[in-house]
DNA sequence: CTCGGCATATCGTATTATCAAATATCGGGC
DNA sequence: GCCCGATATTTGATAATACGATATGCCGAG
């Protein structure tokens, strides 16, 4: 039911198996939660009945509660029963959490805190990565920013470079820690795929401004790579916030 | 087997059930993934023995497993077996993830990481907080910081006011998906702890430093409160560097 | 009328047994 | 020697059953 597609064409980190029914139950309540069906302070209908429900097995439910009580998202208590969890409580930098909270509708204050996170992170990695990246992860980030460049004009084909070039300067940072958010990234540009459409978005991989990047991390430059990668991001986060603007005076105005 | 008591005496956001077998089975397993006996590629033994094994039912066992699978440590799949994925899979942000991670021994490195991603993401926090704190947020971290004063020479009892300081501040940037990471600094805080001990740890609560962080957010002084911030935490990570090179010579020396 | 303790119904928790589906491995046929 | 299909093994999934914990509400005492 509604496969998280996103436009990036490959599928992020899922922990769970798409396939296996608790996973596609998992799924299932936790898009009903973003969606507000189920509040935060609502208790889940108790197991026997939502199986029913669900036409799955008390088993396959539980393992599905499992799952999203591993991710912060609910709590069951005997006698009480399965109850949402306020926000707060939620993994929101698991990569599950992440990608549902994005399948839902409200992506736009949601955006806002993405950009403001990726502000503070990736230039703080780019001069990490200026500093620290091995031969091998400097050749891994160009031959990102290289495919890029082959794109060209095909939007489609450079998002998945582009994603990898983010995602391998955090990991040429060689800070275990700062890898996981890579996952923030990729919501992050899958959301303002989402919401910027494909008219303006020839602009957003501003190719030179990626090669800026690149060439101060290559000359260990970790001044200059703060300093691209926050004109970088700041450029592209403009245009996602240009484009929610239009979206917000369309519906509106429709 | 074990339960990990992180000095701060609170529990943390733990998602799952302590109290239930699942619970205690995932707990247990990833104890023993921490440990390096079961290392990544590792394939567990399968449901039927290692149920046998661990003396509970093959159903409390594969809860445990959609648990540990959840935060990305171990995948299964029909006919291999469940296997223990790279580290670079494993959801390093989430709050059991790291309990887990602090409870192993080698806590060392992963203290440098911990410091770093401090530095980069609570000074950020506390210009931010700094711009937008409401009246209410201010307050809660004043009274953080007072509940420290009060503490006064008393260890364990700055403890806890000590991360509450730090964790309003990172809510008080209003941005939801900054204050998951507030787990980061409660693993940070309490491996300064393990590792620091009770000698100098006088010196980290260092009250001014703290008070000018406050001071500054107060004062909607985005600027100094980040310069205080970051020098706030310099002070604390230096002390713990310091505590573990001795450690370190100790153990060699020893 | 209020409060406190106790019974109970209602949840999740846990076990067991059984079958289905997926797939690596091995062996036979071409 | 290579390919392909049977087979064994392992997880996936269901069902039936019993248990334990505990909110809730009743009832009696004050």
């Amino acid at each position: 039911m509604g496969e998280i597609a996103l436009p990036t064409g490959q599928q992020p980190n899922r922990t769970y198996s798409r396939r296996s029914l608790h996973g596609q139950v998992a799924n299932e309540i936790a898009a009903r939660i973003m969606s507000g069906e189920f509040a935060p302070g609502t208790i889940l209908p108790n197991e026997a009945d939502f199986s029913v429900k669900l036409k799955v097995s008390r088993t396959a439910l539980r393992e599905a509660i499992k799952v999203l009580a591993a991710k912060g998202l609910v709590e069951s208590r005997p006698k009480i029963g399965t109850r949402i969890r306020p926000r707060d409580h939620w993994n929101m930098l698991d990569p599950d959490v992440l990608a549902w909270q994005f399948a839902s509708d409200n992506v736009a204050s949601f955006a806002d805190d993405l950009a403001e996170v990726r502000q503070i992170i990736e230039p703080a990695a780019a001069a990490l990565a200026a500093e620290r990246a091995t031969e091998d992860q400097l050749a891994t980030i160009e031959r990102a920013y290289l495919d890029m460049e082959a794109a060209g004009e095909d939007l489609e084909a450079s998002i998945e470079p582009d994603l990898r070039f983010h995602l391998s300067i955090l990991a040429a940072t060689g800070n275990e820690l700062l890898v996981p958010l890579g996952s923030l990234i990729e919501t992050a540009l899958a959301s303002s795929i989402k919401l910027s459409g494909s008219e303006s978005s020839q602009e957003i991989y501003a190719l030179p401004k990626h090669k800026a990047v690149l060439d101060a991390i290559r000359a260990r430059d970790a001044k200059a790579a703060r300093v691209a990668m926050r004109t970088l991001l700041s450029e592209s986060i403009e245009l996602v916030r240009r484009a929610i603007e239009r979206e917000k005076r369309a519906a509106s105005g429709d």
